[in-house]
DNA sequence: TTGTAAATACTACTATTGTAGTTGACTGAA
DNA sequence: TTCAGTCAACTACAATAGTAGTATTTACAA
């Protein structure tokens, strides 16, 4: 929902959010800045600017916010793949399997799992 | 090389520079301007940053400056992939690869081709 | 050799991103 | 009820990106 994109930096700040869910900023802070060196103003810049593009919501609650992200990771990520998809490989899925199946390590299981995707595709049409 | 991005407006201008090769600034002003609608300036300006950015190079010839890709769209391709990979998967190419394999529109050759390189895989350590 | 059109360079301006300081409001303790 | 600490808002500033105008150079035709 929106064109918005989550950048880079904020990335990090989503990645805690995630992981953590609902919390305050206090957390955040401290979560976000073990991984990163930075500033506690730098991470609730950050934040507001995730609000304000719409993919953290904040939430009193006993007198202090509650940050949580409005999107799943999976969500997201979604939203950015086919974005990835349209532009590198103009929007054709086989080529991008193929590109990224060539140097990918897979376990026999993860093999097996995609090549059980592969058979109710097959009959794909061109 | 080096950690600069193409970014969305430059793509347009590298997409030309990819499918035409080298090519004088007339030309490749005239293929983007048709499909985007900039002033010409920015065209050029593009095509300079590009250069700055080091994914271009202009060589005299016959008294004009052509315009050449200094990588090619592989190779980019394959550089932004590990970035995608890296941020939207923590760098595990099966979950990417069942991602996209889920929803792809795959004709039986795709599948049988792509089947073929996750046997030559699914020797995998892991 | 000079004028002019085309090509190239320089400049500009707004929005966004990365990074963070300063100010003001709120809350709980003394 | 006041004060200190915490939290949140506002402000800042350089770098990059999107978009394009103006100025200068070059090259060919007359």
């Amino acid at each position: 929902m929106s064109d918005n994109r989550i950048t880079d930096a904020e990335w990090e700040v989503m990645e805690v959010l995630w992981a953590e869910g609902a919390s305050p900023s206090a957390k955040i802070v401290r979560l976000v800045t073990t991984r990163k060196s930075w500033a506690q103003n730098t991470v609730l810049t950050l934040l507001r600017r995730l609000v304000q593009k719409g993919f953290v919501t904040m939430v009193k609650e006993d007198g202090r916010f509650h940050y949580e992200a409005t999107v799943t990771r999976c969500q997201y990520v979604a939203q950015e793949g086919k974005t990835f998809l349209q532009r590198m490989f103009g929007g054709e899925s086989a080529p991008l399997l193929m590109h990224f199946a060539k140097d990918a390590n897979l376990s026999a299981a993860d093999a097996e799992e995609l090549r059980k995707i592969l058979k109710g595709k097959s009959t794909g049409k061109k």
